[in-house]
DNA sequence: TGAGAAGCGGGACGTTGTTCCACTTACGAT
DNA sequence: ATCGTAAGTGGAACAACGTCCCGCTTCTCA
């Protein structure tokens, strides 16, 4: 038995910064962004990329587990750092809304292994629909929304008015997610 | 007023030779084929692909068209040829598959163009629900088919049936197809 | 501090989309 | 039948991208 020895600090770091520009460029240019323009904005060479995600869905999914991660952990945090539970909710939907971007393209990288993106599914729903549930019932409390909607439909409704083809300039998904949001509102 | 001079036989021998090639390839490679392959194909070279179709949106729509109209006429020639009317509708149901391909692709091809698809696709129902329905009717009436299912919704059914990701050698969309038409069967 | 392993960058190559133009061919006038 | 011409053609040339690979650099541990 020989000691596996850890992963070298830099290499950490590379793919730190890997997986901070792939999220940006996903956002900038959806998930079909070239592999070279990647590497250049996390500053690596494009064999780091091919070594750490040797496949574009590897870098898909791994860019998907972060921002899940870090949308799960921000719903808590907004919560407690702003004056408004609807404030806090609006920015937390704002990070959804990005999500989204990347999500969506999942499905296209991930053409094949069907099963492999379900499960990613379920991981997504079983660690947000709480949050976000958290986030709706503050803002209910404090009177600052009015709707009984649930959790999983706000979700799903947010989801939806997020499905567009890229690079249509007449359909601005955040727009419509805004006015979703102020029909929440008490007036 | 100048007079217009009609297209070249050539011309029009090399376009009708585009869009067969085109038909095949969308089948054999999916609707993203490359150009090249497909100006193989057809004999002819990669320029005159373009000048006929600018866009691969325009390939796809004529190949589109083209087959919406040969499923159309099938139906009555193949309810003519036949014994069998159930004979009659599985054979046009096969073709009906195959045009379904380019279908699917159409959706991915035209990205922007939302009004142009759904044009599109008011013709396709407009002209393949009626011809649907006559084989049904026919296939009934010779108590080949026991099920009072409506044309739209059977086609909806085979649609569906053959959503899937190019390439998944798990998910067979004709078998699934045959057994369907099975269903309608008296046993 | 030095040797060896781990990781890196980016050059090189293959594939595909797209443009362009010198050459070829069909058509209509004569 | 012949010929001038506009229409049409093929494929070379270029650009953008994914992918592989290897000489060099950097980290780690003793």
């Amino acid at each position: 038995m020989e000691a596996v020895r850890g992963k070298r600090s830099d290499a950490m770091r590379n793919e730190q910064k890997l997986l901070a520009a792939a999220a940006e460029m996903f956002l900038e240019a959806g998930v079909d962004a070239p592999i070279r323009e990647i590497a250049a904005r996390a500053g690596v060479g494009t064999g780091t990329i091919y070594r750490n995600f040797p496949t574009r869905a590897d870098l898909v999914i791994a860019v998907y587990k972060v921002q899940v991660e870090a949308c799960a952990e921000a719903g808590p945090s907004l919560l407690a750092a702003r004056e408004s539970a609807f404030e806090a909710l609006e920015e937390w939907v704002d990070l959804f809304v990005d999500f989204l971007v990347t999500k969506h393209g999942l499905a296209h990288a991930m053409q094949s292994d069907m099963s492999g993106f379900e499960a990613l599914h379920a991981y997504f729903l079983e660690r947000l629909v709480p949050v976000c549930g958290d986030l709706l019932t503050a803002a209910t409390k404090a009177d600052e929304v009015v709707s009984d909607i649930k959790p999983l439909e706000l979700m799903r409704g947010i989801g939806n008015l997020c499905i567009t083809r890229e690079g249509d300039p007449t359909y601005n998904p955040r727009h419509l997610v805004d006015l979703l949001l102020r029909g929440l509102q008490a007036h």
